[in-house]
DNA sequence: AATATTAGGTGTAAAGGTGACACATAATTT
DNA sequence: AAATTATGTGTCACCTTTACACCTAATATT
């Protein structure tokens, strides 16, 4: 039995525990820019972090970070999945900390009101960040990558929008990931060619004169093209 | 100075620390099969597991994989690259570990000799593993999905590949990869296409009657490739 | 009331890439 | 000299992508 070999034991207990925490990076879109959920948690008053928090006894690193997301925005039910481990000795002045970054996307709309008051969160332009705490910057810039890699396969976008959205809402959204300017009759075709999107009867009023259709992504379709994409990619 | 803020050593002091693991999914091409190295670890001389260790103090994640990696294969410069953390409460019976995979793309040419006898190691076909460790079907589960993720998007597969090799080789390859059999006319166009490959005047003997020629990676391209996809993406 | 304005949405044609398939070629074996 | 076997180039139909033009709906302006 390896539960109880006796070398085995000595072999672990030469060795040193490390503090492991987890950060998460919150990316959300308010219709014009991509956003970050920034914190001043806790003690650090002076700089802006990612929110997160310390691996429990009990839990698993997906039950920890979507506990801490609970935390501050009272959601379940994310885009949450983890992004990259941060180990570098001196990352945390005070300990050796590991840290399993996560990176959420969020529905700004959802958000709004259930923000915790007690990490003083606010939304930041992730092309204009303030300083943080520690590696934060690195994990946002890599964050960043990801989404632009992911978006590119993937149909991830909508994890940010609202529940019913128009396509030039969502144009916007992949203009503002990639930092570009997409041609609209293109994209829309190229959107409405996955046939995940269903067109609602109801338009926009206010922001254009003529007013864009709402559509809503169709879950089931949805949650099926996201898991049959490895299969998918093999021909 | 957060270096000394008290408050937040408190709240550091109150954590629970764990031992911090690495293990490397260690991939290879010979020829037919995709493999993975597995050994036979220290004391646990019953199962096979993956190649892993400890976190040291001074080192970084990367550094740590990279140093477990040299120790068994002898080897530096490997394509090596983080796959997820796992962090199940109860993946290590003993105690509580986070371990975090790497996975490793070798040319089984260059392995051979310079493996360690110390850990017993053995390659085994990726389709028909002995079992495993802990949770380390897992990993190579992921490692293979993640492989396959890549490979299809990034020109990879090269890292599989000895110095020299020939397209039929190299079809071969993508053929064990997706558990499939591309054609080879259409294959070696979109191969070459890419501009990744120099084609030599020395022609592969003795396994078929004509002959392939064989091709090496244009290294300076092949790094810009890895390099610039990010911005490729978003046209 | 008529016209101008503005963003939404549809259409189309050229270019490029993909997939399915046939055949010529080089070198070894018989 | 002929047969064999895997290599490697060629072609054609089809689909996707890109670039660009114009019509439309609804509000704003005169």
């Amino acid at each position: 039995m390896i539960r109880t070999h006796p070398h085995m034991l000595a072999q672990y207990k030469q060795q040193h525990p490390y503090l492991v925490a987890l950060d998460s990076i919150i990316l959300g879109f308010d219709g014009e820019t991509l956003r970050v959920l920034l914190v001043k948690r806790g003690v650090e008053e002076e700089t802006w972090s990612l929110m997160g928090g310390w691996l429990q006894p009990d839990e698993t690193l997906d039950q920890a970070a979507n506990r801490i997301l609970y935390e501050l925005t009272g959601l379940t039910n994310v885009y949450l999945e983890q992004l990259h481990a941060f180990g570098d000795p001196h990352r945390d002045p005070i300990t050796r900390t590991v840290s399993v970054a996560y990176f959420a996307l969020i529905k700004v709309a959802d958000d709004e009101s259930r923000l915790s008051d007690a990490y003083q969160a606010q939304w930041f332009s992730v092309y204009d960040l303030p300083p943080l705490l520690f590696d934060h910057a690195d994990m946002v810039e890599l964050s960043i990558k990801r989404l632009r890699y992911k978006a590119a396969h993937q149909p991830i976008g909508f994890e940010l929008m609202p529940e019913k959205f128009t396509i030039p809402q969502l144009k916007k959204l992949y203009d503002a990931i990639y930092n570009t300017d997409f041609d609209k009759r293109n994209f829309s075709r190229k959107i409405l060619s996955t046939g995940l999107l269903i067109k609602l009867d109801e338009k926009q009023k206010g922001y254009s004169k003529k007013g864009a259709f709402y559509y809503q992504v169709d879950k089931a379709k949805y949650q099926q093209a996201i898991e049959s994409l490895l299969s998918f990619i093999a021909n």
